[in-house]
DNA sequence: TCTGGGGTCCTAGGACCC
DNA sequence: TCTGGGGTCCTAGGACCC
């Protein structure tokens, strides 16, 4: 049986999930910014309309919005983790098999509808997860992952109010190639985009009609994966296990300015505590853990920027051993004077914790610490985050950023949750 | 004044071993 | 003077993704 993928993508998905309980920004244009409120990462429909540009800070397009009374939010984690959780719950219950491949995106294995079946499925897909979640979505039908890709990207552009594009037929594959630039394709990123429109290709379609050797040797395997799936062959699969990450990093821009190490110490200590929580709830440990501190590259004050990687003698995702790295690491690298904007920490040599082989030399794994971090764990997964933390971590930390318009954590705190009066 | 954060995979090159 | 060859493992860097 030959294969059919599927792709459902949310439209504008942080921005699509704030007009779901806030209704005074239907239909309005919206804009959602990173962490920091630095710069734009979401945009409804109509802010893109207005020409609000993707990635673009916040002050450069202060005049644009106060033009056009584009309202804006800092980014709510929380509430778009828990609305993207529904989405795939309900596609679960729709499709065969899903593979969640981002936070607003899955794709699906279609193999078993028949090939007449296959638009209606979608449509009815689309329209159930527009009632049961309120968020749009969009679905793009096809031979291969790839292609399932460039279908959703022309139903977005195309077929809006449908929502659904099948790639069923050789000539509207042909048609949609060529009717797909280049730097659009799924793996074409920037440098390559470039590359390949300076070489005279200028369209998926272009790119399929170049020497499979020119492909391979230019842009190695993952390049002649995409080609062959381009032209139909399909070459990665669906998976549906969710894996174990194999690095877990947790990094910050500050604030503000930063310049004592008993600040940067608290934001270190926290990161070490998040990437240790993320370890312990994916029940592994890590053999190795670095950490780094960086002035502002955007600024014209002098800059620093180093990093140190420490090795553990057992893998471990022990709060108290991953701090005390960080912090013995911190150290080593901290120099007086500089103005630091950004510091992160990362747990690398992931393995899992039934496979840690013991160490002889090094001291025995100390188990109330371990103990101690699997209490916090509980005690702040049903009280809310932080509600317990170390002292070192600080309480009126001077590096946390902004976040000034914040919309309310609707579905995950109960404070939060919606009144109807 | 103000510029995000968290991932993946691949390759090349060096160290080391037999 | 001439200085092997093949394999593995690790790391850094570069490309990509959302």
């Amino acid at each position: 049986m030959s294969k059919w993928f599927g792709l459902a993508d949310c439209n504008n998905f942080y921005a699509s999930c704030e007009r779901i309980f806030d209704l005074s920004v239907r239909e309005k244009p919206v804009v959602i910014l990173s962490n920091n409120d630095g710069c734009v990462i979401s945009r409804s429909q109509e802010a893109k309309d207005l020409g609000v540009p993707m990635g673009t800070p916040l002050h450069k397009i202060k005049p644009l919005i106060d033009k056009h009374k584009i309202h804006f939010f800092s980014s709510n984690y929380a509430l778009y983790g828990d609305i993207s959780a529904r989405v795939m719950n309900c596609l679960n219950d729709l499709c065969p098999a899903v593979e969640v491949y981002s936070i607003d995106e899955a794709f699906l294995d279609l193999s078993i509808i028949k090939d007449e079946e296959l638009l209606p499925f979608g449509i009815n897909v689309k329209k159930k997860i527009a009632k049961w979640t309120k968020i749009p979505i969009c679905i793009g039908i096809a031979r291969t992952k790839s292609l399932a890709k460039l279908a959703n990207r022309y139903a977005k552009k195309n077929f809006k109010e449908v929502g659904v594009f099948v790639i069923d037929s050789e000539e509207i594959l042909l048609k949609t190639l060529k009717e797909t630039p280049i730097e659009d394709v799924w793996g074409i990123g920037r440098k390559h985009g470039k590359f390949l429109k300076s070489e005279g290709i200028n369209t998926a379609y272009e790119f399929t009609q170049l020497p499979e050797n020119f492909i391979q040797k230019r842009f190695s395997i993952v390049g002649l994966r995409l080609y062959k799936e381009l032209k139909g062959e399909p070459c990665l699969n669906l998976t549906e296990v969710i894996e174990k990450k194999k690095v877990i990093q947790h990094s910050r821009s500050f604030g503000r300015y930063v310049q004592s190490i008993n600040d940067l110490e608290e934001a270190v200590t926290t990161f070490a505590n998040k990437c240790a929580e993320k370890l312990r709830s994916q029940e592994t440990c890590a053999c190795t853990v670095s950490v780094y501190i960086r002035t502002n590259p955007f600024s014209n004050k002098p800059q620093y920027y180093d990093g140190i990687t420490m090795n553990f003698d057992v893998p471990t995702s022990n709060t108290f051993e991953i701090q005390q790295k960080v912090l013995w690491g911190l150290k080593q690298i901290f120099v007086q004077g500089y103005d630091y904007k950004k510091a992160g920490v990362s747990v690398m040599g992931i393995v899992g914790k039934e496979e840690i082989q013991g160490n002889l030399f090094a001291p025995e794994p100390n188990e109330n610490s371990q103990k101690i971090s699997q209490l916090m764990d509980k005690i702040n997964a049903k009280f809310g985050k932080e509600t317990l933390k170390f002292a070192i971590q600080g309480t009126n930390s001077v590096w946390k950023g902004n976040a000034s318009k914040i919309s309310p954590k609707y579905t995950t705190l109960w404070e939060d949750l919606l009144r109807v009066e």
